[in-house]
RNA sequence: GCCGAAGUGGCGGAAUGGUAGACGCGCCGGUCUCAAAAACCGGUGGGGGCAACCUCGUGUCGGUUCGACUCCGACCUUCGGCACCA
């Protein structure tokens, strides 16, 4: 901010405040249900009313709101509504380092968020504005985890959770980045509670079909994809008949069957429930050792790559019943109990993991697949490419693909096994021993036990009092008046679940909320939801690709499934922002390099901040602020502001020069194509820069005398309303000004004429073997024959096709003609 | 390690098989001014040439093509995601 700003040669802040009162008192962005045009809705996703709105909000919404103004400007009846994620982790670790009640502080930041976007000038309808902390929405919430419990979608589990010992709180597994905690960076541990879930994993083959889809990013799919982390494989029983136990078989789940002739050992996760039961006595203290060892490492350790293999030897075998064969079991703190049956078959010639296990811990390795060119596969490393059975019995010279369903179907017959697939996602904790979410609508009885708090009860409301800061303990079960209840079954004492809701679960369907944001029938009027959605289009941050869209569509694939919804998806198309840096620098405090909205446009005016966001680069591609580059944009507006009032009285009546009129007009409908396109598609930084052409051209032309005052005035208008997206308080005010009745912003898009824009002479480029040697200027309709001609004729051409022979004569018309020679 | 995206002037970027560098920033020169700022006009990839022009040039190396920033293969760098998943 050290650089100083061009300066604003227009009342810019006036402007702002007289259209935005003007359009708010008219409610010409007021959404109507009954609205004949066909329905367009445009959401972007909502934010977290923490504090102040920063540049980076504006980089989010100020190009979405631009694209739905687009939208409606082509007939569009448009939503693009706007509201909080207001409950969460954010709102209360600030609300606790401040001393301000939760409750008080969102809403205070909500009210000074509410009032900076309005001065962006959005074209939000703030009437349906929603707030997910307030009981007409999070009422719903309850409501809709009771129709998940009444479908069995919804169960309590007692789980290994991961914690974060700083937040006190329970994790998503979504929540951990890199084995940390998303929010406070401390590495996470792991802790036994009784938690709520919600089963995503029983929509996992679902939510790996993305036909649905009009326009999703191939990035975004493939990060689903990952995530869910479908593996097809079989699971396959090893014998443990001979201890004499209740369990008598080892269960383990493998993609490659066809390695199970080498199997020299079997690895259990070291909470595997038979660890205890098949441990030898003379092992018993050393394994014991290693579990409480595994227990107190955190995610982090534990999943280190770099870790070496450590295991202890149980003491036990089991036997491969396809061979014989007897095995030792090892406990290993890399076998997880989340995944596959927490106990894997090790096979050290052909997995790398195993491999390392087995140097380590003095295993065989037996090799039952040979590569296929005969090569030895051995030095230090697992073959584990496809190849030749040997080594396996009936299996030996099978290719290993063919061998993988012979075997499958072996296993099947013989009933030690069956196909299975297994997926990475593992069930969504939804329990949070917090206070700023949503109360779980659960009591507990002795009686009757876990029984749902019945529809008509709702909302439980979140009590104002309770000692919100984290204890360990859930805040909620600090209040004695809150958890002490009435058993909704049989009447006697009960005390309420006193966890609360991941705050993913709003914004799961918030989209569907804002159909009918005030309905208190249900979560959503049914009939308009089924006019809204789903989503037409969907803007926000790649940081979103997991959790909340996979959230989304879990909760509307459950809604359909409950008969509420009528659709599979929620979001039809979804576009990717990038994210906005200052000087090269990602933005921070540290640096000082934050750039605050606020300064700029009470200097520039809304309609600089908001254009020059969406002309700094690609959307999607985010990014880089500069101080100086702002001032190009501010320029602009100030030439436009001078181009578009000069007096039409000074210019010629009659322009003799035909040609120049003609060329004005084409430019024109040239850039209403490029703009009309590049809005299209997001490009707003190119459909800025066509505009930018325009007025140069205009600026040009009435310096020359070639325009006149109807061609003119047609420029300024088209002009004007293809400005109203981008620039939507300047495009008003200098609308009314060249005297056009309010409002700019209820104009169609305009159209283009193709035989206009079509250009009459064009540059021919001559090349000799792809080589430009000439332009020729010629007319558009110019004939193959004509422009080969007139080609071989140019003099600049002819020293590079002396003493040569012509070839070929590549011709592609309107563009160019490339002489091939020796 | 695996998956994905991206590498273009001094800078942000434009051009998705056909004139590389649109548009803007910055810089240089000029007009105006006592002067500066602003504004306006002109110039601005490197090398060579008085000039017309020539030549090199889109991370590196190869390939396809009449023609490649663009398509294909390998590599390098940067960024993002996932990471012992059996």
């Amino acid at each position: 901010m050290t650089t100083r700003h061009v300066e604003i040669r227009y009342p810019a802040t006036e402007i702002d405040r007289k259209w935005q009162k003007r359009w708010e008192n008219d409610g010409i962005y007021r959404v109507k249900d009954d609205d004949p045009r066909p329905k367009w809705y445009e959401l972007t996703m909502y934010p977290y009313p923490s504090g102040d709105l920063h540049v980076g909000h504006w980089y989010v919404m100020a190009p979405a709101d631009c694209h739905a103004r687009f939208r409606r400007m082509q007939g569009y009846n448009v939503l693009h509504p706007m509201g909080f994620d207001a409950f969460g982790l954010p709102a209360e670790n600030a609300a606790i380092s401040r001393g301000i009640h939760p409750h008080q502080w969102t809403m205070d930041n909500i009210a000074n968020m509410r009032r900076q976007f309005r001065s962006m000038g959005p074209m939000y309808d703030w009437k349906r504005e929603l707030i997910t902390c307030l009981p007409e929405y999070y009422r719903w919430n309850q409501w809709l985890f009771l129709q998940l419990y009444k479908k069995g979608l919804a169960y309590q589990a007692e789980a290994p959770v991961v914690w974060c010992p700083s937040c006190k709180t329970v994790l998503a597994n979504e929540q951990v980045v890199n084995g940390r905690c998303e929010r406070c960076d401390t590495p996470v541990t792991r802790r036994a509670l009784r938690q709520w879930f919600f089963s995503i994993t029983s929509y996992a083959e679902e939510l790996l079909d993305f036909s649905g889809f009009t326009d999703w990013p191939e990035k975004i799919l493939t990060m689903q994809r990952n995530w869910i982390g479908r593996s097809q494989g079989v699971e396959i029983a090893f014998d443990i008949s001979h201890y004499g136990l209740e369990e008598r078989e080892l269960r383990t789940f493998t993609t490659r069957i066809d390695t199970i002739y080498g199997v020299t050992f079997m690895v259990l996760a070291p909470e595997h429930p038979l660890v205890e039961k098949l441990t030898a006595p003379d092992q018993r203290a050393v394994v014991q050792a290693y579990v409480e060892e595994t227990q107190r490492q955190t995610e982090i350790e534990r999943l280190s790559t770099e870790k070496e293999k450590t295991g202890i030897p149980l003491g036990a075998y089991a036997v491969n019943q396809l061979n014989g064969e007897r095995v030792p079991l090892y406990i290993a703190d890399y076998v997880l109990t989340t995944y596959g049956t927490g106990a894997v078959m090790g096979v050290p010639a052909h997995d790398q993991r195993d491999y390392e296990f087995a140097k380590k811990h003095g295993l065989p390795i037996s090799t039952v697949i040979a590569p296929p060119d005969g090569a030895g596969a051995e030095d230090g490393r697992a073959f584990t490419e496809e190849g030749t059975m040997v080594n396996s019995g009936q299996f030996d010279c099978m290719a290993s693909p063919n061998a993988v369903e012979a075997i499958a179907d072996l296993v099947e017959s013989k009933g030690w096994g069956h196909r299975a697939v297994s997926y990475r996602i593992r069930d969504w904790l939804i329990s949070r021993q917090r206070y700023w979410g949503t109360p779980i609508p659960i009591v507990y009885c002795a009686a009757c036990g876990t029984v749902p708090v019945p529809e008509d009860d709702l909302p439980v409301l979140l009590p104002p009092n309770a000692e919100f800061k984290p204890t360990g303990k859930s805040p909620l079960a600090t209040n004695e008046e809150f958890v002490h209840t009435t058993c909704p079954s049989c009447g006697g004492e009960a005390h309420r679940e006193t966890d609360t809701m991941d705050t993913f679960v709003d914004s799961s369907w918030y989209m569907f909320r804002f159909a009918s944001p005030h309905y208190d029938k249900g979560p959503f009027d049914p009939a308009l939801v089924e006019k809204w959605l789903p989503v037409d289009q969907y803007t926000g941050g790649a940081e979103h690709a997991v959790m909340h869209l996979l959230y989304a569509r879990f909760f509307t694939k459950a809604l359909r499934d409950m008969g509420l919804v009528k659709f599979d998806e929620p979001f039809l198309r979804l576009f990717n922002q990038g994210i906005i840096i200052a000087g090269g620098a990602k933005m921070s405090k540290s640096r000082g390099n934050v750039i605050n909205p606020d300064d700029y446009v009470e200097s520039l005016g809304a309609d600089v901040v908001r254009t020059y966001l969406m002309f700094l680069g690609p959307w999607d591609q985010g990014g880089d602020w500069t101080d100086t580059g702002i001032n190009g944009v501010a320029r602009w507006m100030n030439r436009i502001w001078d181009l578009f009032q000069r007096d039409t009285e000074k210019l010629p009546e009659n322009v003799q020069n035909a040609q120049a009129l003609a060329q004005t007009r084409r430019k024109l409908h040239q850039t209403i194509e490029k703009v009309y396109n590049d809005l299209d598609r997001f490009k707003f930084n190119t459909a800025i820069a066509a505009l930018m052409e325009l007025s140069n051209h205009l600026a040009r032309a009435w310096d020359q005398g070639e325009i006149d005052a109807p061609l003119w005035g047609e420029c300024v208008e088209k002009f004007l309303v293809m400005l109203a997206p981008l620039a939507p308080h300047n495009a008003e005010e200098l609308w009314e000004r060249v005297g056009h009745p309010y409002s700019v912003h209820n104009q169609p898009f305009p159209k283009w004429d193709p035989t206009l824009a079509a250009e009459e002479m064009i540059t021919l480029v001559v090349q000799v073997n792809g080589r430009l040697r000439d332009r020729l200027e010629v007319p558009a309709s110019i004939s193959e024959s004509d422009a080969k001609e007139l080609v071989l004729a140019s003099p600049k051409v002819r020293p590079h096709t002396q003493n040569k022979t012509v070839k070929n004569l590549v011709y592609v018309p309107g563009r160019l003609v490339n002489i091939v020679v020796d």
